[in-house]
DNA sequence: CCGATATATAGTAGTATTGCTATATTATGG
DNA sequence: CCATAATATAGCAATACTACTATATATCGG
């Protein structure tokens, strides 16, 4: 891994590596939801949570959709939910979500 | 996932989520190596090194021994090294390390 | 156009991270 | 004990991140 590899693939994992944006692609995997669905999900506060969903966005996380007045965010980059099954063993070595 | 769950999930892959520390995990993927050997194989100030490892270590994610005047480091988590396989697969997905 | 709802952004204070230099610690050989 | 090699730590400036409040923008129903 050179050393330009190795930041992007940082910069990647810095993205996912906050508890709020980790539940955010958590609530994601499921499907795309609204803004507020994810705020409701995850009982934060609706500011906190669009900047997060944008920081997701920003770093190519999450994408988003808008559909009249609500926008629709949902996962772009497919590898984070990797990152996330890694999360889960790591965390609760029982609960595995693949094999 | 609760919300001490995140946070404990999100302080490890914070740990990982640096350039530097993402290739010292690399390089230890194939087993303990010194201080030294770290440093020269990624080019890097001593300083530097000894400092993120010594974070890594903070985090659990790497270990050390020491043997007289060296000090070897070896991965402890074993999930990073499956973090480290979603990274290699979203930057070169031709060159997967696993099946 | 107006009010209400949904989402985004600006500005900001507190805190954490990073990279650096200089210095300290630990162990070895003589 | 001394000089040297190997590693760790202190202290610091620059930068980045976080959480927050206030405000702005966008869309819809009427």
């Amino acid at each position: 891994m050179d050393k330009e590899l190795a930041t992007h693939a940082a910069e990647v994992l810095k993205a996912v590596a906050h508890p709020l944006r980790l539940m955010i692609v958590e609530t994601l995997q499921d499907g795309e939801r609204s803004v507020g669905e994810i705020m409701d999900a995850l009982g934060e506060k609706q500011a906190i949570t669009s900047q997060q969903l944008n920081l997701l966005k920003d770093k190519g996380v999450l994408a988003s959709r808008r559909e009249g007045a609500k926008v629709f965010y949902h996962i772009q980059n497919l590898n984070v939910i990797r990152v996330l099954d890694c999360v889960y063993d790591h965390c609760t070595p029982k609960k595995r979500t693949r094999q």
